[in-house]
Parts: C-alpha cells; sequence; structure tokens
DNA sequence: TAAGGCTGTGACAGAGTTATAATATCATAC
DNA sequence: GTATGATATTATAACTCTGTCACAGCCTTA
C-alpha cells in the first residue's frame, strides 16, 4: 500500500482519497488510532497521513508508536495550531505539520514530493510507455529498455512535447545542443533506433510519427 | 559541512547559524545563488536552507540545479506567501517551504528532525546488503565484507541515493571533494574494485550499474 | 504517372567511454 | 626505515555509441 490516511472526518478523508487515487496511488483510510496501527502492522504503507484529533489513542500516540518501528514518512494534518502541538508532532518524529484548513494542491504537491526524493520515483507515463528521469530508464509494459544517452534525451524530448509537432532544428538543437545542425541524417537515424526499441512494429511506429517536411510528434498509442 | 545557509540577509542569516552552531552542526552561509551552488559542488552539505530571493540566480534557480544530481534535504525560507510560490517550490523538489518570518524553534525542530530520520539512520539495508554507517563495515547475506575510505564513502553515496543516476562529476566531487575532476580513471578504477566486493558476478553488475555518457547508479538486485 | 525531394534502412568506421591489470605513489603503523 | 595497505596513475583492451554514407522507399506535387 502507498498511503495510509489516518482521519476520522469521513468527508475530509474520501476528498483527500479521490485525489490520490486519481494520481493511482493505492489508498486506505483508518478512523481509529487503533485501526491505523493494525492496518499498519499487517499493509505497511509508503507515507501515512495523519490526523491528531482522533478518537481513542491521538495522532501523537500513533506517531510515536509508529516511528518505534520505522522511519515511514508521516504527514502530520491538524487543527491544533499551537506552536507547542506541531513541536510535539515535529519532535515525534512527523515529517510535517500541516494546520487544517489545507489547501489540496499544497497537500498533494508535499506528498509527491515524499515520494520523488524518498522513492526516486520522478516519472512519467503514458500508455504501456513509463520513463523514469531520475534512473534515466525507459520501462514498457513495465520492462526496462536498455537506453543509450541520446535516445533517452531525444524521447524524453518528445515525450514531455506530447502531440506537439517538433521541427527537426528544434530536436537537434536541444539534443545536440547545437544549432549548427550539420547532418540532417543524424536525426532521422536516432530516430529509427529509437522506433526500434519502443514501438510494437517498428516499421509502423504509432508512437514517434513522421510530420512530413517539418519534423516528429510523439503520440499515445 | 551539515548545513549550507543560502540567504543575504547577513543578520537572518547569522541568527539561524548561531542557533545551529550551538547544536554542533558545522555551518556555511552563501550569500547568492552561485556561491551556494560552487560551495555545495565542492563541499556538499547534508541540509540546505535557502532562500529564495537572493541576488542574481534565485532560490528556486538553485534548488533546481542542486535537485539535478542530488537529494539532499532542501527547506525553502521565504517571505513570498503565494500558493504558486510554494507549489513551485515543492516542485522542484524542496522538502519543506517555510514562510518568513519563522519560527526558530519550529525551524530547529523541522532541521533536528530531517538529521534525525535521515542521518542517524545506523544502517541501511537493501536486500542482502547491509551497510553500517557507525562501523563502516559493509554486509552481504551477513558476512562482514572489508571496505576502504573510499569505497565505503562511494559505496554510501551510491546507495543512499538507489535508483538515481549519479553524475560521474558528482560523485567524484563528493567523494573526492573536489571540482578538478582532473583524473576521469580513478573513479572508475574504484567503481571496479566495489564492483569485485559486492557484486555476486562482478563482470555481470547488478547492483552498481554504468549509465553510459552519464554515470553510475545503485539499483536493488 | 513521373520527378524530385524527403525519409527510412542497414552497414560501417571512428570516436569516445568504460573496464581491467599493472605499476607507482602515498600514508600509516610498526 | 621498512612493511603494509590504500589510493592514484597509467596503459591498454574491450566495448558502446554515434555520425556518416549509399541506397531504397515513400510522399507530394505537377
Amino acid at each position: 500500500m502507498d498511503i495510509l490516511i489516518v482521519e476520522d472526518n469521513k468527508e475530509l478523508a474520501g476528498l483527500l482519497c479521490d485525489f490520490l487515487r486519481r494520481e493511482n496511488y493505492t489508498v486506505s483510510v483508518a478512523e481509529t488510532g487503533e485501526k491505523a496501527l493494525s492496518l499498519y502492522e499487517r499493509y505497511g504503507a509508503r507515507l501515512i497521513v495523519l490526523d491528531i484529533m482522533l478518537p481513542g489513542t491521538d495522532g501523537f500516540g500513533v506517531c510515536k508508536k509508529i516511528r518505534e518501528e520505522s522511519n515511514v514518512p508521516i504527514i502530520i494534518v491538524s487543527a491544533k495550531t499551537a506552536k507547542e502541538d506541531k513541536l510535539c508532532g515535529l519532535d515525534l518524529g512527523a515529517d510535517d505539520y500541516i494546520e487544517k484548513p489545507y489547501d489540496i494542491d499544497i497537500m498533494m504537491a508535499k506528498i509527491s514530493g515524499i515520494f520523488k526524493r524518498r522513492y526516486a520515483v520522478d516519472e512519467m507515463a503514458d500508455g504501456d510507455i513509463r520513463i523514469n528521469k531520475v534512473s534515466r530508464t525507459v520501462y514498457k509494459n513495465g520492462v526496462p529498455l536498455e537506453m543509450t544517452a541520446k535516445e533517452f534525451d531525444l524521447l524524453l524530448l518528445l515525450a514531455e512535447n506530447k502531440g506537439r509537432t517538433l521541427s527537426k532544428e528544434y530536436l537537434f538543437g536541444q539534443v545536440w545542443g547545437s544549432d549548427s545542425f550539420s547532418e540532417q541524417q543524424t536525426l532521422t537515424v536516432h530516430i529509427k533506433w529509437l522506433r526500434q526499441k519502443i514501438e510494437d512494429d517498428p516499421k509502423n511506429p504509432k508512437r514517434i510519427l513522421t510530420v512530413w517536411g517539418v519534423g516528429y510528434k510523439y503520440e499515445s498509442v
């Protein structure tokens, strides 16, 4: 499981849950401290969003318990805004202390940031293609593809501009870092190699499309 | 170096610096983005406290540059309180975004928390490899491996950035503490020695992988 | 439909990068 | 001062990447 939300306000929990699932995280919700601990015991989590005011064991207690055995990132969320409460939460080992009500975009950004840094995931996905910028690996249906430096740069540039036609001059300038564009062929050859690696049928490219007389564009399958 | 403060307001920087030194952190202050980057390149840091409004390259630029090659914790501190600025900072990979003026106790708690979670971990484990930072020993399937200082530093750096491709320049800068990078070969030779110790089959490395034209990365088996 | 320009393909060689082994230098402890 | 181990350097080998070319095939336009 990716994220465990500990929150007794069902509406709030549901909202965050929806946003997270939309970003493809797997999420569970616990409404009491006890449930949170047992869920964490059984299934673990890669991040915990923890409310302080809970029936039964409160958030501080949950935080303390979890920290006894794990460094899993914990974001405390609370309507308690007193400095003492924040210090208490931080001392107990929470990674962050966010005041209620919070902005959902900020929360999402913090969560995604923790995942990126902690689990080294900075990926863009498009259909069965997944491009991991941090490790510079490309996956197709989960299978890693060996990419050379130039191939990776070229693919990333195209994929980040999905649907947009990029001129050959532009592509060359960005990837080769030069405006000379001496050899037109160089680019077409690299495009060919790229297609051989990521297209199902390199002869009939579906992802990296030629735009005649202009350049190339990346499209979803 | 433990903490790099990037802040052009000398008074503010001095204050934080004093508090931190009282807690026995080693601290440096950079007053511009450029200085920050060159200091980080040369000496590294275990945490960066980064102001946004700086003369020259602003904090966002510094953050971006650093994130291109490192997961070092970054706390952004700024008088800019707009949601967009916060999102921008978080998107660039900052661990936290603290508004100015901030409470020094909260800041100290956050810093100490980051150090505890991130560095006060005596051991890190990854599959059958266990790295003990205190004794500077590496275990493979419980069997201790003799590591030289350089080998250990290199392995730890790679392992702490698991999944992230680290450039040769960065690796050299961090382990050899120099930006000269005079001798490319030095690094490759040490990589080879490392592989001989921790890879099952040093000829077919599965943990320390070459990223052609870029550098190396550590991956779980 | 034919011509001309644009793109795709396969092969190859050279450039550049990395791996390896051997040797030299340095620091440290004895 | 010597022995030892760690580290740096060097030379060479092995390998991968990249750019180039020639030619084939395709698209567009007249």
